[in-house]
RNA sequence: GGCCCUAUCGUCUAACGGUUAGGACAUCGGCUUUUCAAGCCGGUAAUCCGGGUUCGAUUCCCGGUAGGGUCACCA
């Protein structure tokens, strides 16, 4: 038997943004067709009207695309199954609709929302758990679409199953229910709507978060009802809030996805991480920094992790840092550069700003008033921080007096040249720090900057000797 | 509560009966052309508990505990 191309989706709802659950969920799905040469599809569940955000589609394409998940059918592209929108599918679900009715496993429901509620109140005081299908009426009329429709689950039994990530499952008969096809406003529900797109589209694998594990023996009746093999399922673990285990919602203040563009992550960094929550290449393999390809290369369901991980940004700060490392010099220039006031957009700088930051935004936090804050800024200088530990303020003045003299005196003012002189003269001292600490502080009166050398090339020598004077 | 699932350093994880339980982030210490950062080197740190099975359990089985998911005309 030939292999089946495989067929992965990923089918968000347009209800808000894309936090990184999502976009990992389609990642996963992503990676496995490519890993496979198969095809990857982008649809849209959008048959919650109700809750429809305007603008989430395009905002959806938009996360999708910057973090570089591509598709090859969608509702912006097109393809052999078009459209890509639920709700432009309507006729398909109402032809499965009818074929379930026809063959008596559909049924318009009786009963209205205030009469079922009243249902579940009673189960619930009652302190059993509430099932639609104890209530199923004994006939029913024609369906005039005015109703939910309902599934009449033919056998209610056990059901035994497999899944790639969690192995064999199984669920008693009370998972099973009679639950809603096509809701009274016309359009179907997730539960009919993902098994007739996936049908149609000749989805393989579908890959999910875990939260519908516990539904999938309703999904099993209904595919068997309808005589339909049932794909590959593949659930994936939920991403876990930093704080605690919490699931990663919107409600916990999960962030865009495109917030971390923003504050100037790499998409590659964020391809990479994502993939990292929930799996890794196992066995002795132990790359963490990976390109697309890379992992794309040792992409497998068998290391799909069966518990949540927590979304840990210390590491994403680290492997973001990572693949800046691995950035063509050109584009580094253009993105620090693109940062910086004119007047800073200097190339010897950049490997200064690069070893003290981890994203893009970083950079900015380094800008005060126009200008770098580690140097350049008039510098207050604190007396007693001039000294190195514990010199006397004789030895130090004495320094600086000399150090003066020397950059006074040298022939060509370049960071090499300064460095080369001021070091023969610090080499010749008790200790290096009590020259070169105060020749450091004098310029840029902060704890914290690069080397002095550095700074007196940027100052210029006017500014340079200038500035050591006035702390003399 | 019913049903289902999960459990290795603080965090992400490797191991598919036999390892001094490995790696990474974080943390701590050392080194370096002062400090900080970066870099390099090194350290601390884990198999939830209790029973089995086995010559041998992180690994298999059972129970407990803890955590999670789900019980909609939401997806």
């Amino acid at each position: 038997m030939p292999e089946k191309k495989v067929v992965t989706r990923f089918a968000p709802s347009p209800t808000g943004f894309l936090h990184v659950g999502g976009v990992r969920t389609a990642l996963y799905a992503y990676l496995w067709a490519k890993k496979n040469s198969g095809s990857f599809i982008l649809r849209i569940e959008d048959t919650d009207k109700a809750r429809e955000v305007a603008g989430s589609i395009d905002h959806i394409i938009k996360s999708l695309k910057w973090v570089g998940i591509n598709w090859d059918q969608g509702p912006d592209i097109g393809g052999p199954h078009a459209p890509y929108l639920q709700s432009e599918r309507l006729d398909s679900y109402k032809k499965y609709a009818n074929v379930l009715i026809e063959k008596g496993h559909a049924y318009p429901d009786p009963y209205t929302n205030e009469e079922i509620d009243a249902f579940r109140k009673k189960a619930e005081e009652e302190k059993r758990p509430f099932l639609y299908r104890e209530h199923r009426p004994e006939s029913f009329g024609v369906w005039d679409g005015t109703q939910a429709l309902r599934f009449k689950t033919p056998e209610i039994k056990s059901y035994k199953w497999s899944d790639v990530v969690r192995g064999e499952l199984s669920a008693g008969p009370e998972a099973l229910d009679d639950f809603i096809l096509i809701k009274s406003d016309g359009y179907p529900t997730y539960n009919f709507a993902h098994i007739i797109d996936d049908l149609e589209m000749g989805v393989t694998h579908i890959m999910r978060a875990d939260e519908f594990i516990a539904s999938t023996p309703k999904f099993l009746a209904l595919y068997e009802a309808l005589n339909i093999t049932p794909p590959i399922f593949v659930s994936l673990p939920p991403i876990l809030g930093e704080s605690g285990n919490k699931k990663l919602g919107k409600r916990d203040g999960a962030k865009d996805i495109l917030d971390y563009q923003k504050e100037g992550y790499l998409p590659e960094a964020m391809f990479n991480f994502l993939a990292l929550i929930g799996w890794n290449p196992g066995s002795g393999d132990n790359r963490e920094v990976m390109s697309e390809q890379e992992i794309i290369d040792v992409f497998d369901l068998g290391h799909i992790q069966k518990s949540g991980g927590q979304f840990n940004e210390e590491k994403l700060d680290w492997l973001n840092k990572e693949h800046i490392k691995r950035l063509a010099p050109e584009i580094t220039r253009k993105e620090v550069f693109s940062r910086l006031p004119e007047k800073m957009q200097n190339a010897m700088l950049i490997p200064l700003i690069l070893d003290r930051v981890s994203k893009w935004s970083d950079i900015e936090g380094m800008v005060k008033d126009g200008e770098l804050d580690f140097f350049l800024k008039t510098p207050e200088v604190d007396k007693r921080k001039l000294n190195y530990k514990g010199c006397a303020n004789d030895t130090t003045a004495t320094h600086l007096k000399n150090i003066s003299e020397i950059l006074a005196n040298i022939s060509e003012w370049s960071t090499e040249k300064i460095k080369t002189e001021v070091m023969a003269y610090a080499d010749k001292t008790e200790k290096r720090g009590e020259v070169l600490h105060p020749f450091r502080y004098a310029l840029s009166g902060l704890d914290k900057s690069p080397d002095p050398f550095t700074i007196a090339f940027i100052l210029g020598r006017n500014e340079t000797i200038s500035r050591i004077q006035k702390v003399i």
